[in-house]
DNA sequence: TGTGAAATTGATCCACA
DNA sequence: TGTGGATCAATTTCACA
C-alpha cells in the first residue's frame, strides 16, 4: 500500500491526499498518517520539484571516473567532492576508478575549471571524463514495485 | 529572483508560498504567478518526492556504459531501455560507448537479468557494468545560480 | 490502522497600484 | 509585475470504530 502512495506521490508530488486516497482506496486522514510515518521513517526523504537543467542554463553535463592514490588523503576526497556545487550525484565504485561524479555545468569549458578544483584534490591521482551528448531521460520517479 | 525560488523550493518542495516569499521578499501572491509561469516554461519539470532506495528495496545501483553495433536498429536501443523500470536515467555520450545507463535493483543477482535484458535488445553490441558501492551523495537540488 | 467531520492553514483569484 | 484581501481547497487534528 506505501508502494502505491509513493508512486502515486512520486509522478506528481503535489497531488492531493484526497485525491492519491482515491486511488489506492485510503481515506484523506489515513494517506496523511502514512506519509507522515514515512516522513519520520526516512522512506521519503523530502518533498522537492524537478528543474530543467537546460533552463537554468545548466546544459552541459559529464560523468567524472576518479581515480584515488594510495595515500592517507583518500577519506578526504568524498567530503571535498560534496562541496562543489557542480557535483551533484557521487558514488564510491568498485573497478578501475574509486569514485563516480555526475558533473553539471553551464558549458564545456567550465568542466575544466571543475576538472582542474577536482584534480587539486589532495588524493585524488587521476579522473576520466565521458561527456554526455544527450540525456534521454532522467528523473524517473523510483518505482518501488519494480517488475 | 526566480532561481532564489527555485533553490527554496527544491530544498523542501512543500514549503508555502508564504514562506518562500518571506524569504525571497515577495507576497504570497507573487511567488504563485512565478511558480505559474516557471510551470507553464517548463523550468519547473514537476513536483516530486525524494524516495530512499534503501527503503523501498531498491539497495543495489549500477552504471552500465553500453555500446551499439552499426546496424540499422540504434534507434531503437534508447527506447526499449526506457520501458525498463529498473533504467533510472539513460545518456547518450561521447566516446567508447553509446549510452551510459543508471540501472537500480534490488540485489546483485537481479543486475545479471537486466544486463540480459539489455543485451538481447537488436542493437546492442556489448556492455560494461559499474558496480556502485557506496553512494555518497545523490539528489542534490540543483543550484542555479551555481558558482 | 482506519474513518468522517471539524478546524486550521495554504493556494488561488481578483481588483487595483 | 507587484500587493492585500476574499474565496476556495487542501492539510491537519480529533473523537471514535
Amino acid at each position: 500500500m506505501d508502494g502505491r502512495i509513493l508512486t502515486a506521490l512520486g509522478n506528481d508530488g503535489r497531488r492531493s491526499y484526497a485525491e492519491v486516497g482515491n486511488e489506492v482506496g485510503l481515506s484523506t486522514a489515513a494517506v496523511h498518517e502514512r506519509v507522515k510515518k514515512m516522513l519520520e521513517r526516512g522512506v521519503i526523504r523530502r518533498f522537492s520539484i524537478s528543474v530543467d537543467p537546460d533552463s537554468v542554463g545548466l546544459g552541459f553535463t559529464a560523468f567524472v571516473a576518479i581515480r584515488n592514490d594510495g595515500g592517507a588523503h583518500c577519506r578526504e576526497v568524498a567530503p571535498r567532492l560534496r562541496e562543489m556545487t557542480a557535483v551533484q550525484e557521487l558514488h564510491s565504485v568498485a573497478g578501475e576508478y574509486d569514485f563516480l561524479a555526475k558533473i553539471r555545468t553551464h558549458h564545456a569549458r567550465e568542466l575544466e575549471a571543475v576538472l582542474y578544483q577536482i584534480k587539486s584534490i589532495p588524493g585524488v591521482a587521476r579522473t576520466t571524463s565521458t561527456v554526455v551528448l544527450n540525456t534521454e531521460f532522467e528523473d524517473q520517479p523510483l518505482r518501488p514495485i519494480a517488475a
